[in-house]
DNA sequence: GTTAGCCCTCACAGATTCCTCATAAACCCT
DNA sequence: AGGGTTTATGAGGAATCTGTGAGGGCTAAC
């Protein structure tokens, strides 16, 4: 997947050029606003970052026009550290996400996976963890390679869950998520989760759907242990 | 996350309050500066939202004691008038930004979010001290790599350690902020100390939790010795 | 009208966590 | 060192949380 980065320091291209090719990216680097702009519209880049103080043409506008053409490339900006404007700015612009500089590479990278995990299920509308294979388009899931029936409750409560992989989901998230807000118990919870694990976690020894005592529940890859 | 909000005025900070709440964070108010100052200095807070005008100690001396105390938690000052005076005492003085009143909540909630973000606990919702790592979002701690399984009134206790690292904490304190106010023993306190240690602290020489005698207890990175 | 499928609530058993008391250990001051 | 205070920890029961079967309401299909 090829990686646009418009920035015209070169210490910094280069620092981050790195570490998005750690990333197994193709990086582009283009030093000004104007390269930058020509290089997201010619090609189909899975990712932009992009730098605000750029010679030419400053990073908003270039955000501005990559999503004028209609490209919804996600875009992660380069903000200078103390300007507030430019925070609200990057919200309210085309920008999924953004990173205030100075920043240390490791943020870069979180976020940097953030967006293309993001863009993942956004575009093949998959999550996949481990044998699971939710398909949020066909609303399908199979597990080991067979297909599951699920009723509407539990497949958005698994979605729910898959969403959150690795995070612990309390019952009133859960509720809030997939209940609406609706007064409900509890226990509904509880209840969805046993016919949910019936259907989905037969397999002892590769379990998903954990119950963390005292916090909800929380779908987590089988790291061997339960 | 707390924050502290130091306004006298009822109706506004019931209003603040509210906007504050919505973005999460847990709201403690003090209606003059003398009170709202020591509550700064007592605990961690993620932000604090300080009107100038305020009875016994005005905004400004407050903001300047907590700066000199070192803290740097973000600061959004309240300023009664759009004057330039105002502003160049805000900037001078360590506020982080400064909203001119009457203001409308929106925009509070666009500062105080723009604040937030620049938090890295906010952002990451990571608390890392030394090889411990607390993921508020998760709900997950982990110690050398290792993911350790706490109870909620170890998690709970743990964190409140955590975001008051190097800070000494007094089983009142400790009470209040995670037995919610409960008629509790102090013992309570000692006890689940005692059991967290048994999870978190285990290898000698590399202790995080310490007991202050006659104070309280203190999460502080491992110096060295102890 | 009947059947089938889904969803929710109640009830209760089992599991886990929490708290208090009692006692031991550590600490501090004189 | 000794006495008083503070802290640590084991044990057991209280309190809370979780899993699951049973039953009834609801809707859609036949």
């Amino acid at each position: 997947m090829r990686a646009l980065l418009v920035e015209d320091d070169r210490e910094i291209a280069s620092q981050i050029s790195a570490a998005l090719k750690k990333e197994r990216l193709d990086v582009y680097v283009a030093d000004n606003g104007e390269d930058g702009l020509d290089e997201a519209l010619s090609r189909n880049y899975g990712l932009v970052v992009l730098d605000v103080m750029l010679p030419k043409m400053d990073g908003w506008e270039v955000c501005d026009e990559i999503r004028q053409a209609g490209i919804n490339t996600p875009i992660l900006m380069l903000t200078a550290r103390d300007s507030v404007d430019d925070r609200v700015k990057g919200l309210e612009g085309g920008a999924d996400d953004y990173l205030p500089k100075p920043f240390d590479v490791r943020e870069l990278t979180a976020r940097v996976r953030a967006l293309l995990r993001r863009d993942a299920v956004h575009r093949t509308g998959k999550i996949e963890i481990d044998d699971l294979i939710i398909d949020t388009n066909a609303k399908t899931v199979e597990r080991d390679g067979k297909s599951i029936r699920l009723t509407p409750r539990e497949y958005s409560l698994l979605v729910a869950l898959a969403r959150n992989e690795g995070r612990i989901l309390t019952r009133e998230v859960i509720l809030e998520d997939v209940w609406d807000n609706e007064e409900s118990l509890d226990n509904t919870v509880n209840f969805h989760i046993t016919s949910l694990r019936r259907k989905v976690d037969t397999v002892e020894g590769r379990k998903l759907i954990h119950t963390v005592h005292g916090f909800g529940y929380t779908l987590r890859r089988s790291g061997g242990n339960d």
